[in-house]
DNA sequence: TATCACAAAACTGTCGACAGAACATCGGTC
DNA sequence: GACCGATGTTCTGTCGACAGTTTTGTGATA
């Protein structure tokens, strides 16, 4: 693999993982050192990584991890909702056999999973669930835009609590995402999608709201 | 500015313009040239045109101009159509005194371009017209997604055939999505918004269609 | 102690160079 | 005449270097 893609790849993951926090200044010298290449393969990467979202540029050049921020958070998710609502409604005509039976069986370990309390995999299959749809909804440039917006959103998921019944309740809007989609009803489809993503949203940005409000009361300090 | 901004943004424009044909290599010791850098500057505008879906990388690392279809249009579309429908919703709250006088004047102007058959002046009342509305939005990351969408599909816009009748039903499709907002009608000013969208992109298509047709059974001989 | 000026260090933007891969050309073989 | 292989050319991926700018650190001054 091309070590722009790589060092992209990889500092994005980083960035999703926290590992470089937010509003933390990335060097292109620091970055190329731990990376062990030059600064041309970097410098690529990050153009990159900003016009995906994850880092930004002051005027001077240089480059920073993007701040978390509710308002970001917000309109993410809007867009999200949407976006994936209309790829879920694409869905409905291009699914195949394959896809819902693995849709079921990832409902099926996402519940078992929930009710073991292995959270991360619940996690887990629920991500990978929504990429079965989108990866059905037969619209490449849609698909690219949802992988950049999904990932963009990932960042802020670290912060979810009480995933307990978090994962319960997603369990069962996941099942009227199936049933839509076996029903082909591409409306409904649509609509189970967008308000699953939007409660969804509704707790992560409660969590979040919580930690801003948390770690501002402890920089006051 | 940057080079390498200043590079992509050149770039991009001379593709949509079709400087650069659908499918042409792009050497990047050819562009380094043509804009007198080196290749540093080119390879990180290569970079965010890629993503950006102007042009694409084959896996030997040689750029080609990214080829036109009709199916790449259709998706586009679609997305288009949606993302603008939500951003016109949202626009409905935002917009200010000042931006309906400048939409009610926008749409006189394009009426009266119309009316003296000057389309290409038409043209681009139409899309200061959408630049209004989706500046209003306020949602960021919706706004930048949405610019890109345009962006892309306006590489399909030359080809429009019929400007003449095309250009008078838009005026009344902007007039009905106008009123919407004036009605402080969200579900209202979506759906219009996106079905001037549709309705505009059938057109478009029709004429690609033909076109397609046409560049292909020349190529046949 | 706070402020300012100035020198030193660090960093980005851009460039040219080099190695290795991909490609084109041309002569040879069937 | 078509196919094939060798050879030279072109091109990309990566690197290190340099200039100019921003930032940091320091010491003098009020």
């Amino acid at each position: 693999m091309q070590l722009q893609e790589r060092t992209a790849t990889e500092l994005r993951r980083a960035i999703m993982e926290g590992v470089f926090q937010p509003g933390q200044r990335l060097s292109e010298v620091d970055l190329a050192q731990r990376f062990q290449t030059s600064r041309s393969p970097i410098r690529e990467a990050l153009v990159q990584l900003e016009l995906e979202g994850f880092v930004a540029r002051a005027d001077t050049g240089r480059v920073y991890v993007r701040p978390l921020s509710l308002t970001e958070a917000e309109q993410l998710f809007i867009v999200r909702a949407n976006l994936e609502g209309l790829a879920c409604r694409l869905a409905v005509d291009n699914v195949n056999r394959k896809d819902v039976l693995r849709l079921e069986a990832n409902i099926d370990g996402m519940e078992q999973a929930s009710r073991k309390r292995d959270f991360h995999a619940a996690l887990g299959l629920g991500a990978e669930f929504h990429r079965t749809i989108i990866d059905a909804c037969g619209n490449a440039p849609l698909e690219d835009c949802l992988r950049s917006f999904r990932a963009r959103t990932a960042r802020y998921r670290f912060i979810v609590a009480a995933l307990e019944e978090f994962n319960e309740k997603r369990v069962n809007e996941h099942r009227a995402i199936l049933s839509a989609i076996r029903a082909q009803d591409p409306e409904l489809a649509e609509l189970a999608m967008r308000s699953h993503i939007v409660a969804s949203s509704r707790e992560t940005l409660a969590a979040l709201r919580s930690f801003l409000a948390r770690s501002e009361e402890a920089s006051g300090r």
